[in-house]
DNA sequence: GTATGTGAATAGATTCACAGCT
DNA sequence: AGCTGTGAATCTATTCACATAC
């Protein structure tokens, strides 16, 4: 009854984990660099800031086995968290929208290396269409398709303003691009086999506004002088 | 027993509401905008990307009630909203490290629009101190205390590179900043009433790879055309 | 009829605690 | 003795479903 076939489909793995994988592999690269063979679960909760048991439940959903009263292999560990996260091939990243937030991450120096170098930029302003920002030349929005097919890309990033946001993410979609990271402070939808995920500034500032004033409302002396 | 006094503590809000409330927030300011005086939970959450029950459980915490048949009242949310996120006075911030990220963090909008307005710029570089960016002159590191005092500066954002990124930290939670967002990617560690909170770039686009990785994986087909 | 408010059900994530291997 | 691997317990969050109110 149980059908099996192929190269293993390999089961998910939960999203709380991958979201950590990548501080573990920070974390690992930095103890390969310093010439560290092995590493406990201890010292890796420690490098990524969380709990030591989650580290382990995490690290076995890979099936990344490290080995009792030792630890885990920082060499190997390294190898098989980068083949998770996308494999080793770099997925070339567009940038749709060059305003401040746009050329700050077109030359963000840890996009390329995390693997995903920047390809290419695009912009709706004509203004802007034609200008070098950080080695490249700026193309016009029409350009996208022409400009994925070219590089390869597998990446969007959307940095326009809020307005253009859904217009911006549904031309990348166009494109074939499936994997995107919106920058714009505003709610945009995607047809089901994108993957879209949100990065919003000004966001997480109000809901650290949260807990600030939650304890000036605890402590009314604490908002104005320091402890 | 039970020892009642002051002026209520109001239970907590759990976390993953909190986040969602600037999403609320952002939604009935269009809404209000726009000349809308009542929405529904329905609404809400198209607005915000997330489910109608979730909205209406979100809100039953705020004690903001709706009325039923009806909806909620659009301008009496965003009071609610607002007031739950940092009251209404504005929570000025200071930006360490003006970088390309730190420059561009310097003129988003976004920030002074929902509240937190950059009081001033810091930085380690001798070359950059002094310099004129988003109308305001960058400051050297050790002058953090005196700039906090001067613009009562509440929250911090450390914009540094990884390797600076816990000393910059340190200054800030010595300046008696107690609420700090993290852009650099390091994992930084804070005393217990700090609140600090992670954006990490490159960590974003890893977590994409992810998922790109398996689509690619169950279907190679579709790693080189659009479908 | 329409939409809220919420208890109950479900799902997901974290943490504990300890057996089992080296 | 030390550290992994994991079942069980716990905590947090989401979603359902419906009684309740307008």
């Amino acid at each position: 009854m149980t059908a099996v076939a192929g190269p293993e489909p390999s089961e998910p793995i939960p999203g709380a984990t991958v979201a950590r994988l990548p501080l573990y592999l920070r974390g690992l690269v930095d103890r390969s660099e310093a010439g560290v063979g092995t590493v406990s679960s201890v010292e890796l909760a420690d490098l990524a800031g969380v709990n030591a048991a989650n580290v382990r439940k995490d690290l076995s959903y890979l099936h990344a086995h490290g080995t009792r009263g030792v630890g885990y292999e920082v060499d190997h560990l390294i190898t098989e968290i980068s083949l998770v996260l996308g494999g080793d091939e770099p997925n070339p990243v567009i940038i749709v929208g060059v305003g401040n937030l746009g050329r700050a991450l077109s030359s963000y120096d840890g996009f390329v290396a995390g693997g995903f170098p920047v390809a290419g930029l695009v912009d709706a302003d004509p203004e802007v269409v034609g200008r070098r920002i950080a080695g490249k030349v700026v193309r016009p929005v029409d350009d996208l398709g022409a400009l994925v097919t070219e590089t390869g890309s597998t990446v969007g990033i959307v940095a326009t303003p809020a307005h253009a946001a859904q217009e911006a993410t549904n031309r990348l979609v166009a494109a074939g691009i499936r994997s995107i990271l919106n920058f714009a402070p505003a709610v945009v939808v995607v047809p089901a086999p994108v993957d879209l995920r949100q990065v919003d500034l000004a966001t997480e500032l109000q809901i650290l506004g949260y807990h600030q004033h939650r304890r000036t409302d605890a402590d009314p002396v604490m908002s104005r002088v320091a402890g």
